[in-house]
RNA sequence: CGCGGAGUAGAGCAGUUGGCAGCUCGUCGGGCUCAUAACCCGGAGGUCGUAGGUUCAAGUCCUACCUCCGCAACCA
């Protein structure tokens, strides 16, 4: 086999959280690439990591009560988290990096200073408007009729440093790159980019590559104060990982540029504009591919701690099998775009591919074999007949069409290619009716050997197509059929006849039971609510003392609720008109739209502080900040609004 | 007029360069008995979001509009 490499990799993921069932959706593609490219004879580099740097870390941490490595620690290298996922979901990955691993730190640190020297990133000043008192930047979208957002007042030109990467200085080889190759996969996406970041209004702007509010991340070697912005730490991954910029790796003329990165759409614009810039600027080749694969929603929304509808790949996979659920991802959703999960479609999907169609093709297969020669096929078979052409030849081409497929990343169509060939071989079980034949094994054997080899090897062909898919499943089911190692491989399947005359089959387990649907989904349903056991959170206690005086000067007033509208082209806001007992209607904005319709509230009592500066919010005066509660039941948020009994009179004065 | 995606049978989806509207599930009827109540065959069910246009021919190309979703914005 000559030096044939490739090189695929998973984005890092964030470990600000649990991973949920679309960071397995990503990881098991590329997993299943990794082994098809490694079953047809490639050197395979498959990475993945995590990025572990941040503010959001930062401030996670902090609330937790623990240092960011410990958090991030913890995510990741402890119970259940995402190590144990990925060993769970039977991932292959050769390399695990970490951006806070030491030598991905020092390389960064390289990197930016070579940047730096070569002019591409330069200090810069971050232009914004300085609200003394709020002691905050703003830009000059952000001001409201150009007064702090924050509390209203005037605010002054000022400067805050910050180191930028000339980006702009690579727009139009990026343009070039993503309109004129098919560097960026599916091509819907290329528009999007195009139209969104490089031909907008200004053209692509220089990136702000540093930053000076935080300290959770790579410091800039040669001025402290400042850590890499996230983006530029974790793109470069995909080269550290290898040995850009270090000793701990040496693989990087090995692998590079033969990459492919399967991301999720909500970064493509970071890999498929910054990443090349920056590779660009180093003068490093640049990648193979980015590819962005969508989204798996539920209920044909977006999948989020927030909405409590996160899918727990730990509980799917330990009902269903890892294998079941591997092979669900990929066979169900085209990868380019989104896809609708649910429990009903998971369990469907098993019992017809799997349970019906390929796990009991291969039982009703093995055991005739079994019944009618004792599991080991006689030396003799008839030739074939026309009555097997179609199924010969159309197993015979199914590597083909399998590989046409699986290179341009379209793993349902792949799958769809093998199940057609499953169900074809069902029916020529069917044709040739097996049973009839072995009433009469004397005039018959010889036809009843070769109909049994045929579905056998049409087996063997489909097994090892679907090994990169669900790897342990189809090893037994190689097992049960007899094939050895050298019958499992890529050459193995270019020529009809791989399985040797006199095959002896083993019948083992059923390798994918049918599933009970009204059964399962009802035990999955009470599953969901234990998971969810805490059931009532709070947000943490403000330790910090507040001084009377300041909270004195808060004023909290009653007001009536004379009238309540949604603000249309908002989903959260719904717009109030108060009788505050001044005599004028106070006008408050309030995104609570997800919790009350406007008709349940008018009439009510509420609180509301109303000497809070009025702030403009889609275009409409907001006077001051309606009073509630807020807490989370099941991991779902809940607010409900402070009210009051309806004897008090609009105005009066809470103290 | 911020950017992008989607609308095809009861449900979920595929339809590449225009050329007889398909797949899976469900449903109705039939067949088989090797097999995991599985397998095989057949039927019913669609004015392809709406309205125009180009064409011998439009699900596919063009224009306008409607609806849904995501990003962005916003969430005091």
């Amino acid at each position: 086999m000559e030096n044939k490499t490739f090189y695929i990799t998973t984005p890092i993921y964030y470990p600000s959280d649990k991973l949920h069932i679309g960071h397995t959706y990503c990881t098991v593609a590329t997993d299943a690439m990794a082994r098809y490219k490694r079953l047809c004879g490639y050197d395979v580099m498959f990475l993945t990591g995590t990025d572990e740097h941040g503010q959001k870390i930062e401030d996670k941490a902090k609330a937790a009560g623990v240092t960011p490595q410990q958090f991030v620690d913890n995510i990741v290298t402890g119970e259940r988290g995402i190590l144990d996922l990925w060993r769970l979901m039977n991932i292959s990955n050769d390399r695990f990096i970490r951006t806070t691993d030491a030598y991905h730190v020092r390389a960064i640190q390289r990197v930016f200073r070579k940047m730096y020297d070569k002019g591409d990133i330069y200090k810069g000043t971050y232009k914004g408007k300085y609200c003394k008192p709020c002691e905050s930047f703003w830009t000059e979208s952000q001001l409201v009729n150009g007064k702090c957002p924050d509390c209203g007042r005037d605010v002054t030109d000022a400067e805050e440093e910050a180191y930028f990467f000339r980006a702009s200085k690579y727009a139009s080889r990026v343009r070039d790159l993503l309109e004129n190759t098919d560097f960026l996969e599916p091509r819907s996406r290329v528009n999007e980019m195009v139209n969104n970041f490089i031909d907008c209004e200004g053209g692509l702007q220089d990136l702000c590559v540093s930053r000076t509010s935080f300290t959770w991340g790579i410091p800039v070697d040669f001025d402290q104060k400042h850590v890499v912005y996230v983006w530029l730490d974790a793109l470069f991954n995909y080269m550290t990982a290898l040995g850009l910029e270090n000793d701990a790796h040496n693989d990087l003329d090995k692998y590079w540029p033969h990459a492919v990165h399967f991301v999720g759409k909500e970064i493509v614009r970071f890999h498929a504009i910054y990443w090349p810039a920056f590779l660009m600027s180093l003068d490093l080749p640049l990648p193979q591919k980015v590819y962005g694969h969508g989204w798996l929603l539920l209920d044909g929304g977006k999948m989020s701690k927030s909405k409590g509808n996160v899918v727990d790949p730990y509980i799917l996979a330990e009902r269903f099998g890892v294998d079941a659920l591997r092979f669900f991802l990929l066979r169900t959703f085209p990868f380019g775009s989104d896809g609708n999960f649910s429990n009903e479609l998971l369990i469907n999907t098993i019992n017809v591919d799997l349970a019906n169609d390929l796990g009991n093709l291969l039982s009703r297969t093995v055991s005739m074999a079994e019944k009618y020669f004792g599991g080991t096929l006689p030396e003799n078979y008839d030739d074939d007949t026309d009555a097997d052409a179609e199924l010969i030849s159309l197993a015979s081409a199914l590597r083909g069409r399998y590989e046409a497929q699986m290179e341009k990343y379209q793993f349902q169509n792949a799958l769809e290619e093998v199940f057609k060939v499953i169900a074809r071989a069902n029916k020529y079980i069917d044709e040739n009716a097996p049973w009839v034949l072995a009433k009469d094994m004397d005039a018959n054997g010889a036809r009843l050997a070769q109909v049994m080899y045929n579905l056998l090897e049409t087996i063997r062909v489909c097994a090892v197509l679907l090994t990169p898919f669900m790897p342990e499943s189809m090893a037994k089911a190689l097992d049960q059929i007899g094939a050895d190692a050298d019958r499992r491989t890529w050459e193995s399947l270019g020529e009809w006849g791989g399985l040797p005359a006199g095959v002896a089959v083993r019948r083992g387990e059923n390798l994918f039971p049918r599933i009970d649907a009204e059964k399962e989904l009802a035990e999955l349903e009470t599953l969901h609510a234990a998971a969810n056991r805490s059931p009532i959170e709070l947000e943490p206690y403000a330790t910090e003392a507040v001084d009377f005086d300041t909270f004195c000067k808060s004023d909290f007033r009653a007001v009536k609720v004379k009238a309540c509208d949604a603000v249309k082209k908002s989903e959260k806001l719904l717009r109030f008109t108060l009788d505050d007992g001044s005599g004028t209607d106070r006008q408050i904005l309030s995104g609570i739209h997800k919790f009350y319709e406007p008709e349940q509230l008018v009439g009510k009592t509420l609180l509301a502080i109303v000497n809070l500066p009025p702030r403009k919010m889609m275009g409409l005066e907001s006077c001051g900040m309606l009073i509630s509660a807020v807490h989370k039941e099941n991991g779902e948020e809940k607010l409900n609004l402070i009210m009051l009994d309806d004897k008090i009179p609009a105005g009066a004065k809470m103290s």
